[in-house]
DNA sequence: GCTTGACCTTCCAGTTGTGGGAAGGTTTAG
DNA sequence: CTAAACCTTCCCACAACTGGAAGGTCAAGC
């Protein structure tokens, strides 16, 4: 099949296929006699593998290795469990800090008139801030 | 005062000054003689207030709006408060985005048994999914 | 006077993971 | 014959910086 319905079955975009046979995320894809990629069925599970791993927050180099993971079948399951949980801490850590960030917002809207006044909380927290 | 004692008192890199000033975030600081970049306490009190927008999730689009209202005597709260339950609504969207990536890496690593051998229900959830 | 180090300047390139679009070739349907 | 819907490569743009090169300035110490 061509690439745009590779892009269909894989979630990915035709653009984002071309870019990761670039990087050599993928290995490049045959040709047929006009030029164009030919993906069979297992290219395009190697795709969406790689839009699933991309949808829970891996970033591209940490696909590389969960697909070497998933290339190999000599692999140890530990590795592919230790990148999980590796990933799992960092989501964590960045939805704290985002939650900080959410209520300190939170508070300041709650401090502010907002009305058509210029007596604003917000922006004196933010000149004053914490000091 | 130079650069990097406005970057010390501001919290920003000499670096971002130079740039937020490029990109028109903040007005061109005056010169010495010698060409040196001179700040003084209200223009660091400006990017102290920049360093503290972007702290709380901020945009450089968005904090160029808060600016603006910062420097306004005419200014009405509501704007400042829309700016910012606006940006607390999209914070707790990503959260929850984030929250539900976060899941699905736990769930996964619960059911891998992380050992020695190759089979890894991680790699499986990626390579099977959710279908 | 000279060197060393810490400043400062501008400019250019790289980062991450795409998306957009140009310029051109191919194929299919009408 | 033509229009559309594909495909190709190539380069630019984004956000918000960071790093580094090449070079000017300045204060301290010998």
């Amino acid at each position: 099949m061509n690439i745009s319905q590779a892009a269909r079955q894989s979630g990915l975009s035709a653009k984002t296929i071309r870019y990761y046979e670039e990087i050599g995320l993928i290995s490049p894809a045959s040709r047929s006699d006009n030029g164009y990629r030919q993906y069979n069925v297992s290219a395009v599970e190697e795709l969406s593998f790689l839009a699933r791993a991309r949808d829970v927050g891996f970033d591209l180099q940490e696909c590389r290795q969960l697909l070497a993971l998933h290339r190999n079948e000599h692999r140890q399951s530990r590795h592919a469990r230790e990148l999980v949980l590796e990933k799992s801490a960092q989501l964590k850590a960045r939805i704290k800090q985002l939650r900080a960030m959410q209520a300190t917002l939170e508070d300041m809207a709650s401090r502010c008139h907002g009305d058509e006044g210029p007596d604003c909380a917000i922006l004196e927290d933010l000149a004053g801030g914490a000091g």
